[in-house]
DNA sequence: CAATATACGGAGGCACCCTCCGTTTAGAAA
DNA sequence: TTTCTAAACGGAGGGTGCCTCCGTATATTG
């Protein structure tokens, strides 16, 4: 199963660089893999974007699980709302892949969702309870705020001000004295 | 120039129906036009994209302009407001045509946004005057809101639970008696 | 060391993309 | 009305990418 990885590692590539239009033989080539084989992995161009997007989605989780031992609970939460914003900075063409792939799929976005949200719970409580936020915010919200934050997206120096953005949100989260 | 907007209409229903990768091919043969006819008038996939966007935003400024000659302007705001539901749940591909425009040129989008504020804006300000509605709301903000609602698309029903939850944030709005 | 099962590669038929150029149409000039 | 010309049109065709299918290679089992 090593060429299903090789793949995946492959059409974040792709699609990063060039969106959801790029060429799937030219993720094939990339891969060093036969097109046949991507397809046997991948049997449509939409399983390949969702792929990428549970991947994509695995590794937030993934690093939110690592942050959660972390000693210092309010860095680590920040940490993990940088890396989403790095994540969708880097990708140029990704956030029109990700996008598609749940417009095309409701469940696989409430899936996700829910995954996420439970990521960002963890992180959001230990803060909490380690008294350095106020209490009175939930993942949903703080997710749908990120999820703004995106939306905005103005067309320069989008990385600079949505990092600002969440640094202003978080201090105004901070608990008081 | 009537072939233009034979072509805008054609690609509206096409893409509506099969989303953006719809054939560009198909879309001429709706427009019973040849191939060359459409990239004349619109030389990339992505142009005739974008028309298509502004054509719909046209259509609701448009109709915010018949609006604001309603007596009633807390009505009109809502029929607005349903209007901008039905348009996104009647043309389930649309959306991700509309959103694949978007993100490959942010100004078209700022452009669209700065419109749509606007017409809004109108509405609002029109029912504020007539007292029916509370004034501490933007039209920026009720448009966010809008796009909130837009967003959550749950994945069954979509439109009965977007018309009702836009008249439970329209009840929130009035002005107290 | 077979025999079988599983995974792979890429040729090929098909659809679509977009360009290019010969044809049609509309409107001005004679 | 007829002729001329410029703008608009249509669609053939070369190229690219999609996806299937099947012959080949590698792993697994007896």
């Amino acid at each position: 199963m090593r060429n299903r990885e090789i793949l995946l590692k492959a059409a974040t590539e792709i699609f990063s660089a060039g969106g959801p239009q790029a060429s799937l033989e030219a993720v094939a080539k990339k891969a060093g893999v036969g097109i046949g084989t991507l397809y046997r992995h991948f049997p449509s161009r939409e399983e390949l974007f969702e792929a990428v997007y549970r991947h994509e989605v695995d590794q937030l989780c993934d690093l939110a699980l690592t942050l959660g031992h972390e000693t210092d609970a309010l860095a680590a939460l920040r940490q993990w709302l940088q890396a989403n914003v790095r994540l969708v900075a880097t990708k140029k063409g990704m956030m029109q892949t990700l996008q598609l792939a749940v417009y095309g799929n409701p469940q696989l976005k409430a899936s996700s969702t829910a995954r996420m949200v439970e990521a960002l719970d963890m992180l959001l409580k230990r803060a909490i309870a380690e008294g350095s936020l106020r209490n009175d915010i939930s993942a949903e919200d703080l997710l749908r705020t990120l999820i703004g934050i995106y939306y905005a997206q103005p067309e320069e120096n989008w990385q600079a001000k949505a990092l600002k953005l969440l640094d202003i949100f978080l201090d105004g989260l901070r608990a008081k004295a």
